[in-house]
DNA sequence: GCTGAAAGGGTGATTGC
DNA sequence: GCAATCACCCTTTCAGC
């Protein structure tokens, strides 16, 4: 396992550790020749710096992207909560145990969560929000469609 | 490249491949032989599982995740986006083509458009909302903290 | 589904430029 | 930073069970 700095340390990146980056999200399996040609370097030296990024914390980890519909979850919702006063930290926690909610930020402003749930069904989306609800107001919206699916920020 | 079946097939799957997803999410470069070891079977029958998911569409691709902040992004911020009237389409085009919009769902109810926003600075979030607002009104809450960062949904 | 073995390939380390 | 080499490990594929 390799040693990582603290993940905020400011990286300097270059044109090259761009390209990698992107490459490498592309496909995290591809053979270090590959990246090589098309960052070009050699592979020696890409391979150096792909460990590099690693230790740096710019790589978090290499990991498989999974398509939730594959499982089932044929729904999304994003849902706002807002906790009723004194319930902050409950309803942090229960949305922290319900593994449906797979994202969660708190945020400025009056709703103090913002969530992602995947769901089997739209009965589900009840079961589960009943959960939250004695503690807090939400509002829900269905996913109709991902204009823009989770990607890399810009690397330039 | 293994060929794919369209996404949505049905995947049935066992607890062994709950248990291989689970293992290779948290670390995909790991050999075959320690993913076996992990779901107690041989690695020529993980190594086979692992090509079926992928075939299936289960695992849609092998990646890296990317520390935003090591790259410069220290604000996060989730705006809803309601369209003006007859806007609706421009403005998903102009979402798309902002790269600092990292994700973007089209959702039922008044807000049209929930986003989520890389930004190096909250001087970058008004330069880049002024690119929407003439088009749509916009709700912007910047990001505190994530209780629950980007999981795998229930596999169970 | 398993084991065992063989073949091929990629990786990682080293050396020298 | 590059190129070349070498040893090692891993993967893949094939038998046979």
């Amino acid at each position: 396992m390799i040693k990582r700095l603290a993940p905020s340390v400011p990286a300097s990146l270059d044109e090259t550790d761009r390209a990698l980056l992107a490459a490498l999200a592309e496909d995290a399996r591809q053979p270090v020749a590959e990246l090589a040609r098309a960052v070009g370097l050699s592979a020696p030296s890409t391979a150096e710096r792909i460990r590099r990024l690693e230790a740096q914390g710019v790589i978090e980890r290499f990991t498989v992207q999974i398509d939730p519909r594959a499982l089932g979850f044929t729904l999304q919702a994003i849902v706002r909560v807002k906790p009723l006063p004194g319930q902050l930290h409950l309803v942090e926690e229960v949305i922290r145990r319900i593994p449906e909610f797979v994202e969660c930020d708190k945020v400025t402003g009056d709703d103090c969560f913002i969530c992602r749930l995947y769901l089997h069904s739209i009965e589900q989306l009840d079961e589960i929000l009943s959960k939250v609800t004695e503690r807090a107001e939400t509002s829900t919206a269905i996913v109709k469609s991902t204009p823009v699916a989770r990607r890399l920020p810009p690397l330039g």
